[in-house]
DNA sequence: CATGAATGAGCATTCATTCAT
DNA sequence: TATGAATGAATGCTCATTCAT
């Protein structure tokens, strides 16, 4: 029965205003966890990451967290979730970018995005692509659906390009399967292997990429 | 290659050859050792992997696996060694099954060899090239860089074929990086989500880059 | 019974009012705990029964509870409490019944309810009479005195019954005490083990008990 | 393919010896946690029995526990079942004490073993029959059925004595339900309330269990 | 060479309890 | 009065590693 009126009474006000002091506490830290969580996601990997050092890492006692998350695979879901969104959000800035639908720019905007993603969110893309792709299908967030529903993106847009530069007669699915298993390789060789494939070779990858699959250079 | 002096008295000769049995038995055993890490390796995965398991499995005490390898990393490097020959030999099979050296073709082998080892060795695959690529440099193994100069062999390969197939002025080093992205990235995605990609889509995924790197007119 | 001079302003009569509202409000709450804790103690025994849990029960906040009772064990003390006050109640409802005061009826009813009670409320009797019998002798409340008072009833009636029924020269002290052992005896075993003494199988030890020790079938 | 002859050389025999001394070592040891954790059942109960305590009051670290028993439940089902076993004991000696066998000094004989059993060994008494009874059926052990196959005894033993003592028409079953519900009672009473039932009281509630079911004339 | 008993540190998780607000 | 965030200790359990034998 809680009143959905603004609060008016003074003292009223002083709790209303504590209230959101706390709650924006509250997301802060759970924040902070997520934060913490990959960090040390990324530095010690699937296995080496412990609810213990999470915690440690932050401050708090091992107790803490289960107020802000289930259980370790919680936590991990949710680290993924945010992923989700972050990479969702990447990959429809990209797509809003360029007003007009020109498929091949679009292509390219996206894979650009695509890829700066993964350069700039290793544990990100290990733990949502690399590590527990399950979590993908698991998520109650539409966004986890992305990765997927980007294939479908792709597809489209060969579809669209097809008669322009694309052989007419191309089995496009097994095409745009190709381009993503390009793009994710590239990704994932940047990720596992980053003293060997330092940004500007990946990007150059993915120029290269972009000309062999659609003829277009910069 | 150490060499001592070949025994001579009755008793040396004794001693060597119970020298040379205790020998054959201590290598038996170190791949003994090796055999079944690799198999619960293959079957639990990185995570999953102990050595009380490896133990029990050969019917020793955990104690005398730190008899033949130093601990567990040094253990897991050895047995990725295993996979560094396997794979290399993988390839090698597949460069010398075409005796002529027409370049297109020995590249076809290569690349359909390196997608069915990583189809047939998932555990090796994602452990020698997503999870711990760095034992790929600690490796006193010359196989270990089967891998890294594999990555050659095609660049020179296409080097070969450029003239024929490929546009004149590309990019050389780059069109081999990406197509080892390519390669890579089949698998990968192939080695994370399985239950997505299935072995003809993956193989359907090869075709496809074949045809588009290699066997297009331009 | 603390009994302060009757409020008469104006003032002192509204904060009276609200005082006793606010009396009435938190002994609604504190039976409303009390009410979820045996609840919750029944579900899940003496083991599964945490302050946590009896909090989320009532949508109250686990310190909460601190404001109405000490700690674990002193609500725990409270929830047996409850328990004697409705033994109690119901071996009074039962010696109530039957007006007439013949012992022996009075016996069987005093004994039907009892095993009855046993059987209706298994968490109670087991908290009470054989997990927690310390709490017996804790407790203020009269009733928790009720097992042993019932005793006493017992030996009362033996006494009585002596001429009549039982050889003229028993022990009763030991009679009664035989007799409260196969009671409680019979309500033990249907307590550790209802699948082996269900339900029928304990009322006829019971009637067996009435004959053997009062030649008394029903 | 370990030789069962007995070893000669004065190597085997030392080593033969070392084995047994360790394999014996290894058994105190392993009683040592048993009685350890007895012991601590009793005193802190089934709830506050961790298997840390045992460790620390054996002196050990928590895991080693680990090498004697699979988990804390598989402890506790060995403690039940050196219970099971000291019981099943406990009854056959009495039985087996009087040669004869005349059906009431054998009932009087193993009922006393059994209140006797009861007294010495609380925590026994109380893990077998009282807090865990599921274990009688889930060991292996045939002593475990003891309980249930003494209950059969006696009903065996009323049934010869019945012409003798008791009435003919008795419903048997129930009465050796009756009379072993008696015995558990006294025994759970003795168990749950020490302080109020002392030994010798338990002796008379036991001495006139058996008059009121066997020595009276009709 | 091999054992295998033992360790100690680590893990995820739960809980009774406290306390500033 | 009630909150609810946080604690710290405890729990069962697993593991890599050591070492006397």
């Amino acid at each position: 029965m809680r009143k959905d009126k603004p609060p008016s009474t003074r003292r009223e006000r002083l709790q209303e205003r504590s209230r959101q002091r706390r709650e924006s506490q509250k997301q802060e830290l759970r924040q902070a966890i997520l934060d913490a969580a990959g960090e040390l996601f990324l530095a010690h990997g699937y296995t080496g990451f412990s609810l213990r050092q999470v915690a440690e890492h932050i401050g708090y006692a091992p107790g803490t967290i289960y107020l802000y998350f289930e259980d370790k695979d919680d936590l991990l879901f949710h680290v993924a979730d945010e992923g989700f969104r972050r990479f969702s959000h990447a990959q429809q800035q990209a797509a809003a970018e360029r007003t007009h639908d020109e498929p091949l720019k679009r292509i390219r905007a996206l894979a650009e995005a695509y890829v700066d993603f993964g350069l700039e969110n290793p544990a990100y893309y290990r733990l949502m692509f690399i590590e527990r792709p399950d979590l993908m299908f698991r998520s109650h967030e539409p966004q986890a659906r992305a990765w997927l529903s980007a294939l479908d993106d792709y597809q489209e847009a060969f579809k669209t390009a097809a008669g322009a530069v694309l052989g007419e007669s191309s089995d496009l699915l097994a095409l745009s399967d190709l381009w993503w298993a390009a793009l994710h390789g590239i990704v994932a060789l940047a990720n596992s292997m980053p003293f060997l494939y330092d940004p500007p070779r990946v990007k150059r990858m993915l120029n290269t990429a972009l000309i062999r699959f659609f003829d277009q250079p910069r």
